[in-house]
RNA sequence: GGAGGGGUGGCAGAGCGGUUGAAUGCACUGGUCUUGAAAACCAGCAUGCGUCUUACGGCGUAUCGAGGGUUCGAAUCCCUCCCCCUCCGCCA
């Protein structure tokens, strides 16, 4: 959610940020609405504080034990005209959160221009593109039976596998080895609930927008999120933390659902696109001040992950239009995938700023008896197994078609070789 | 799933149709006292929206789980929903 009182007072700043984002065409209704509103409270509350007045004047008059009927029969007078001017705000007011909630937020002036992920810029290429001396195999292929997906189509679908035997160990053990790390480094690890209501979803901007993603559970009103993302916000929901509390950080362990909606006949092949994955996400409350320091943090962290896991990646500063509602910066981390001979989404780390805080209610108080103010929130991939299953295979495929597994893994159960 | 009991300020806990944004206690902040601290005493202490003000802040309005209703007037009465607790049932 953005400020309104910040599109009232700069609306041509915020107007040409919204555009880099093809979003600001109906900041225009949005303000009408505001003023409409603002011409209506008045009015309101003037009628309401007489009503106030005469009602208080009604009672002492009955306490005294005088006849109060007169005067009742005026403030009734005050009500109709009041229901109207109260109808007019409430519609007034519903156009305007529909319109204020699908406003996403504000570009960082650091991400670039664009639409498409083509429009990304690329921020650094680390470690070799592996060069291979014999015809490379996909990961289903390294995989073996380790990754059924034929059975997995029968029992659930397109778009769904079963993990098994080594592959599981492999999962485990990439789990195991960053929610560790995390937690060294100050994220609090967490198993989240993955079934939530719509307000966790709208508060960190996935509902109403993208409805299409998402699925749902309409019996009970509930939602599967696609990312612990949404029950990590959403823990500190209409909060007011204190200032030495923060920052807040987590590392959440999760499946992840999404519909895929759109993506038919993309990325169809092998566990890349699935419904279902497992992700360790991490996830930050912090001072505004402190945030671009923290979205590089958890950048940072993202990048020693794949230092460590042997993978070379490049990192991209993703356009202005390409980005998700809620960010207004965001890093992708794309892994060098052999049998696609190109570098594919691995993590990714955005600065929600204070968009999300809104919407959550989510707030800390600057100092300890001052005005509470918004919190900034971040989110980044730390694992998304799946998807990083599939570079270290391909990655670190031998000859004999085999898998070196990397020694940090090792510490965690992985097994040393696979196939 | 069945039966019952509850959701009030940071916490605890009164109020159950008429100056109640809300008693009281704790916590917190400032002050008095003290060599210092504690104790004691005094004072202050919610948030949103709108408006005025250079600012401090003032004024209006809304908020006692959420939404709706009754009423001149609702934290208090009625309805729906959500959450928590206890017992029974079921279950990993």
């Amino acid at each position: 959610m953005l400020d309104l009182k910040l599109i009232r007072s700069d609306t041509e700043r915020v107007k040409a940020a919204l555009a880099r984002r093809n979003a600001a065409d109906s900041v225009d209704e949005l303000l009408e609405l505001d003023e409409r509103r603002r011409q209506l409270l008045p009015e309101i509350e003037g009628t309401r504080s007489k009503r106030k007045q005469a009602s208080e004047r009604i009672g002492a008059a009955k306490k005294a034990g005088e006849d109060a009927s007169e005067a009742i029969a005026a403030v009734r007078d005050l009500k109709v005209g009041l229901e109207q001017l109260e109808n007019e705000l409430e519609a007034v007011e519903s156009r305007r959160d529909e319109i204020a909630a699908h406003l996403p937020n504000l570009p960082d002036p650091t991400s670039p221009d664009g639409f498409t992920d083509e429009d990304a810029e690329l921020v650094r290429e680390v470690g070799e593109i592996p060069q291979f001396d014999f015809p490379v195999r996909d990961h289903l292929e390294l995989a073996g039976d380790g990754i059924e997906i034929e059975a997995a189509g029968r029992v659930s679908g397109a778009r769904f596998a079963y993990l098994m035997g080594d592959m599981v160990m492999l999962e485990f053990a990439l789990a195991r080895y960053a929610l560790e790390k995390l937690r060294g480094m100050g994220h609090e690890p967490v198993i989240p609930p993955v079934l939530v209501r719509e307000e966790a979803l709208f508060g960190t901007g996935f509902l109403p927008g993208d409805h299409d993603q998402i699925y749902e559970l309409p019996k009970d009103e509930l939602y599967l999120a696609g990312t612990s993302e949404v029950p990590l916000a959403s823990l500190h929901a209409d909060q007011i933390l204190e200032a030495d509390q923060l920052p807040i950080r987590y590392a959440g362990f999760s499946s992840c659902f999404r519909r895929e909606a759109g993506a038919a006949g993309r990325d169809t092949h092998g566990i890349f696109r699935v419904h279902q994955f497992d992700k360790v996400e991490m996830f930050s409350f912090v001072k505004p001040e402190d945030a671009a320091a923290e979205h590089e943090r958890i950048l940072g962290i993202e990048e020693s992950i794949l230092t460590e896991l042997g993978l070379p990646y490049r990192v991209v500063n993703v356009a202005a239009g390409d980005l998700g509602g809620s960010a207004a910066k965001k890093y992708d981390c794309e892994a060098w995938i052999p049998s696609q001979d190109r570098y594919r989404e691995l993590t990714s780390c955005s600065n929600t700023t204070d968009f999300q805080a809104r919407r959550l209610g989510c707030r800390y108080r600057p100092e300890p008896e001052a005005h509470p103010e918004f919190v900034n929130t971040l989110n980044g991939t730390a694992v998304a197994v799946g998807r990083t299953l599939i570079a270290l295979l391909e990655v670190h495929q031998q000859k004999d078609g085999t898998v070196q597994i990397p020694d940090v893994l090792r510490d965690y159960g992985a097994p040393a070789t696979i196939g």
